[in-house]
DNA sequence: ACGATGATGAAC
DNA sequence: TTCATCATCGTA
């Protein structure tokens, strides 16, 4: 049985999401090709303080989506050549969300690691951002009820700007063997 | 080790 | 309107 996450899967504490995603699956439909990947690697960010947010800085144009309802895809280019895909978690007005780093296919032919080239392979761009995760855009996440390993947990990666409390933080998740 | 490459936010 | 900054990746 296929379930499918919601918002009330999301609307739960930044650090959990981003734990409970490890081993969920995250699909994408391209002309109607549906392809499901293994997710393998997260980040949380994680409210208005946490300096390696976006929205640390408040509600911006771009950062508005992370204050918005949870299970909303928030996408956004960085270093001019890579889209970043996340998916805001927390009540309405509270700014989190966790940031996709790495995914497998379940045979491991497909092995991404980083956000970029989870984006690329999935042709995942700004019209994704302020989307809602369900079939109906074309990328959403399943619990296929798969057992997830020992997670693993480090520092974020390329957050050393947000100064050393925040940068030390071990939000950065990932499973092992799949 | 480093350059590509453009949106974003803050300053002027 | 201009400028510094950046949740990265591929090539060397």
């Amino acid at each position: 049985m296929d379930k499918l996450l919601n918002e009330k899967f999301f609307n739960q504490d930044t650090s959990l999401v981003a734990q409970e995603l490890l081993g969920k699956f995250l699909v994408r439909n391209i002309n109607g090709k549906e392809i499901a990947l293994i997710i393998t690697e997260t980040e949380a960010y994680d409210g208005p303080n946490d300096k390696a947010s976006h929205a640390s800085k408040g509600k911006t144009e771009r950062t508005k989506v992370m204050f918005g309802k949870p299970g909303i895809f928030y996408v956004y280019l960085c270093y001019g050549m890579h889209y970043m895909l996340n998916i805001v978690t927390r009540e309405k007005e509270y700014p989190a969300a966790v940031l996709i780093r790495g995914v497998v296919a379940q045979n491991s032919s497909i092995v991404l690691n980083g956000p970029g080239k989870v984006t690329k392979f999935l042709k995942i761009d700004k019209n994704l951002n302020t989307q809602k995760a369900e079939k109906k855009s074309g990328l959403w996440f399943e619990d296929r009820g798969m057992q997830q390993g020992k997670i693993q947990k480090t520092p974020r990666i390329g957050v050393a700007y947000a100064g050393p409390l925040w940068a030390s933080k071990k939000l950065r998740f990932m499973i092992q063997n799949v």
